[in-house]
DNA sequence: AAATATACATACAATAATGCATGATAAGCA
DNA sequence: TGCTTATCATGCATTATTGTATGTATATTT
């Protein structure tokens, strides 16, 4: 309505970022107008550019928002190896599966990011960011099964690489079909199994 | 220009059904105009709207004029089944992969689905038919893991769902990032190698 | 207490896209 | 040969959305 506090702007602009992710995942990015998030927060355009020059920046600040499994995913393997390095990245793997399945912003986000959003040039930002992230976290794990190897935990014949190009893709690979139908199966019970036949299959 | 022969308009049709494939791939669904499209195709706007009653249509013409590999899948199950129950599992996924990987046509339109295309409301129609298809396939691969299992080729603690599960959300995640980072690894040797260690693990 | 800056609401202009209506020309057909 | 109809192009009206400009009331500062 008029000047409120400090800290009134930024519940406000909360509000616009909970609308917003929201909006953003049930109806999806480009289908959504700023009119809707900011009916979605009970405000008015005005509000939403005060606060966000537009939809990118608003996006962008969505993406700010929330520490995504994968950065979470680095952190944890950097901090406490685990004595078992197979040990490590399956657990590191669950939980990253658990973090989708029990977090709903974590959810929204890798909703929004896996099928509400068409990927063009105009975000290559936040694409750009993300695969980054992404690839990262890829060569952090790569480096584990690297390790994995030399302590005699895998066959000398595995390679790396692909062990750790397989497993994000079975990782991704569920979460986009668990999001795609919902209740379809049970994420983390489903992908924990899958995920340690694959475990399994490498040790072979 | 002006009127043509039958053939002419179906040389029109197929043209607009190219661009509309090429375009949308590049730039997304949502965000190509129905102008960019005719612009794409040489043609002005009236003609799509001859031929096409709208956007959605036209999507849907282009998912009818390509037979999915889900499809083909499904067909060569039904059709000749190898005498090794695993085998065929296996076959059969590799193809997947491999039409995706060397037949354009197929390529854009996966990469259409999974990166260039908002999955809201309205496209419901097409996700419904899409998860349909979908859904046959895994039972039917749901069988033959079963059937692999009472053969005994697998254990008997393994759970034929978890399995095709598991099986479907690799080939997906393989396919998807192998999209969304083009050559960034090589999706059939890659998926292949990926594909055969969750085979094996199966078996451990 | 006056001045200023902030946090929005409201109003406006510009753009872009859609769908349709109309037009033109030649193909198909009797 | 003349009529009808299919195939597109062109033009128009409508609508939706964006970005910005302006207004307003209050917090904050001095």
């Amino acid at each position: 309505m008029v000047r409120r506090t400090k800290e009134d702007a930024l519940a406000t602009r909360s509000q616009l970022l909970d609308a917003a992710e929201r909006v953003f995942s049930e109806r999806g990015v480009t289908h959504t107008s700023m009119a809707q998030v900011a009916e979605a927060a009970g405000v008015t355009r005005g509000a939403i550019y005060h606060h966000f020059s537009n939809k990118m920046a608003l996006i962008e600040s969505l993406m700010e928002r929330v520490r995504l499994p994968i950065d979470e995913m680095r952190e944890q393997i950097a901090q406490q190896p685990e004595f078992d390095t197979l040990v490590e990245i399956q657990e590191r793997t669950n939980e990253f599966l658990n973090r989708v399945a029990t977090d709903p912003r974590v959810q929204a986000l890798a909703n929004i990011l896996m099928h509400k959003c068409e990927y063009i040039d105009e975000v290559n930002p936040i694409k750009l960011r993300h695969l980054s992230g992404r690839n990262d976290c890829i060569c952090d794990v790569e480096a584990l099964f690297e390790k994995a190897i030399n302590e005699g935990q895998l066959p000398p014949q595995v390679s790396p690489r692909i062990a750790v190009i397989g497993l994000f893709g079975l990782v991704d690979g569920l979460i986009y079909n668990w999001l795609m139908d919902d209740g379809y199966f049970p994420l983390v019970e489903y992908g924990e199994a899958a995920i340690n036949t694959y475990m399994n299959g490498l040790k072979a």
